[in-house]
DNA sequence: ATCACCTGTAACCATTATAGTTACAACTAA
DNA sequence: TTAGTTGTAACTATAATGGTTACAGGTGAT
């Protein structure tokens, strides 16, 4: 399972779209969270283009409008592991299966990511805005 | 991420269709794992009725064919968090999205995972097996 | 130009999950 | 009957997440 990093990033940008300026000491207590954790994801999220922030004013905007901005494209901003099901290492290689498991396993793995990407990048900021009141 | 279970689990089942009996001594020795780790598995295995064991032989055989085993079949045996992002507690309900921010997520991660379960039901063990020598 | 205020980030701790290890009761094939 | 394995519990080590404190650095406002 992914950690939370995604749905208080979620909670961070609907926020910032219905009000600006927002720290962080205000975004942390909206979410249930403290100040240093809204501002790390705050940082990446920047970095990925999707805010704007200011020291002294907090955050400011977002970086795209709300139907630019997708669920993958927060998911890679703060995200940091790619992976969606780990593969052990240590296979003995002189067994058939052992020899061949983790490239068959990536395969498959990988064609799985692929649409979980898909699906991810079908969802908009824009859609999650329109479930609560004031939605830009 | 998901943990290493569901491909410890593909390697478990694809030696087992493959040679039988093998007790959780060899097993462990080709996935490069200790026994006891892969009985906790074999165990689970057993309960969905995907592997058949016994005392004294160990696992010897696949409780169906390798075409009606399918990653989701596997994954729900083994993984007992079937949630694809976790979402935090504790959002502040005075605030418009605090409020709603819980339900919606859901929404939109329970249609997510709707799709990787398709997904995993897609692919089946006999997939996996053609791409082993002496594949059954 | 100054300054109050917030960001950005590092360091550290607590908690939880995974995986590894040891141990042993219960069961069964031979 | 018995040797050998499963099934499971208990414990430890390790890694990741999330919480907390601290502070250097930058900036908007006066």
């Amino acid at each position: 399972m992914y950690s939370t990093k995604l749905s208080v990033s979620v909670h961070i940008l609907c926020l910032v779209s219905t009000e600006q300026p927002l720290t962080s000491d205000k975004l942390a207590a909206s979410i249930g969270t403290n100040p240093a954790l809204v501002r790390r994801l705050m940082s990446r999220l920047k970095d990925a283009g999707i805010l704007r922030t200011s020291p002294k004013l907090g955050a400011v905007g977002l970086g795209k409008e709300p139907d630019e901005i997708s669920l993958y494209d927060i998911f890679c901003a703060v995200e940091s592991n790619k992976t969606l099901f780990d593969i052990h290492i240590g296979s003995n290689h002189d067994c058939p299966v052992g020899a061949c498991i983790e490239e068959t396993l990536e395969g498959v793995y990988g064609r799985i990511y692929q649409n979980l990407e898909t699906e991810l990048k079908k969802i908009k900021l824009s859609e999650l805005l329109s479930c609560f009141p004031k939605g830009k």
